[in-house]
DNA sequence: CTCTGTCGGTGTTCTAGAACTCCGCGCTGC
DNA sequence: GCAGCGCGGAGTTCTAGAACACCGACAGAG
């Protein structure tokens, strides 16, 4: 078992499970770095990657002259009254059925692999689904999961058990969080045969990381949806210190 | 004498000015890293921390085993900070500029009409606007107002002066809350023109209803934007009672 | 013809320091 | 009193190098 994650994601790692389990509470002054760094036994430099990665994530704040300390936790958004662009719209009181078009282990691409944190040779499990609403396709979903979750995933029956259900009961897995990005692109030959319109047209594409509650990555989801079948609605409130506020 | 910035500071800047004055562009490799320390006169630890700086503000990609490259300057949107999709996204940090295409008096279609409450056959005012970012064309909005309104704001300088502006300041018409809808499409021949690109490529197309304090709506976007220089990001946090909700 | 192993190029992690800046606080001198 | 100085603690910047990990490509094996 060679320590293949580098040292300093281990060291925030831990400062981070520190954190979370409630053993530094927010405010807390972290002992200096060259205190840390002799107890973690590696050198400053590789102490102070780590504390980057923290201060990345907001959960530590460093003053320069004055110490490290942790921060305060995140406002929790609960504005948030869409739901998941990509996949069940089912809250949306339509009627929605899946259909799974396959499940095989296949070989992705970087951003995939990335996005899981994997080789850019790794395997993975892709899983292709097709959303129907009242019965007419209206997305196509490719899921990616490493081939360690994958193969358990394969084996469940995905086409009545939605997968965060087969993530969260069989593999213990919990998705916690996930980071979106949606992006208008053209219709590929293949999705456009599954969706059964023509190639070309324009759609949206939303790509989708799930992470767990230890914050690994767990699910990549590739979502297609045709332009003139989905819209993305919102209401917007201005603030009153938002008000001409641009110079 | 003295090099009150640091020197990785200084290099990111250097890097940073190339790429924006063109000389590197989207997709260039640079140089490998101990070559660019090399031409800097640094260490390569030094060197990193200023592609560290670069990465972080996205503007350029380091891949493992393949070089460091410069990135695609395609912007992203967080939703959930999202302020005005149509319209300024110089909150990003992004060098923005306006240039007005036109302001006359015409016709509009349905959708125009009936969001702003005016009878079909009714003369609206419509101003067009060019967005760009970093001098390349970002959106192209076309705004709507009845022309009471509108013919006011045909005044002022819009050149220079905020549509939100003008409403506030002139008329005495505070924006409150608006009502956004996004949906992919091609991209038509004369939005095609004026953004630089080709007819038919895959865009979002923005649709917004500004409402003043008393509900009254006052202003109907139209915005496009090429799927390729844009993004809409979200993060999502899933609540205890969302887990596994889904039957 | 496909698979596999190796190789060169490139980014990444880490060491062991040294010198520097920033900050608060207490001591000193007026 | 209180203004200024300096000290010590803490974070920051930087060096010079070594070892490692990853990727694409190409050549050889089956």
């Amino acid at each position: 078992m060679n320590a293949r994650v580098p040292r300093y994601h281990r060291i925030a790692e831990s400062l981070r499970d520190r954190i979370h389990a409630g053993r530094l509470t927010p405010g807390t002054r972290l002992d200096n770095q060259r205190q840390l760094a002799k107890s973690f036994g590696v050198t400053l430099m590789t102490l102070r990657q780590a504390l980057e990665v923290l201060e990345r994530e907001n959960l530590i704040a460093r003053r320069h002259g004055l110490g490290t300390f942790v921060a305060a936790p995140s406002i929790d958004y609960d504005i948030l009254q869409l739901r998941r662009f990509a996949g069940d719209l089912s809250a949306q009181g339509e009627h929605v059925t899946t259909r799974l078009l396959g499940g095989r282990v296949a070989r992705a691409d970087r951003r995939v692999t990335d996005a899981l944190g994997l080789g850019a040779r790794a395997g993975v499990v892709q899983l292709e689904r097709l959303r129907l609403v009242d019965g007419h396709p209206m997305s196509l979903q490719r899921s990616f999961l490493s081939t360690a979750v994958g193969e358990e995933v394969l084996k469940a029956d995905l086409g009545t058990t939605p997968l965060r259900q087969v993530l969260e009961f069989k593999l213990g897995i919990t998705i916690d969080r996930a980071r979106e990005s949606v992006s208008a692109v053209r219709l590929g030959l293949r999705e456009a045969r599954e969706l059964g319109c023509r190639a070309g047209v324009p759609a949206f594409e939303s790509e989708r990381v799930s992470f767990d509650q230890g914050g690994a990555p767990v699910v990549f989801d590739r979502v297609f949806i045709p332009g003139d079948r989905f819209r993305i609605t919102r209401e917007l409130h201005y603030e009153q210190s938002e008000r001409g506020a641009t110079s």
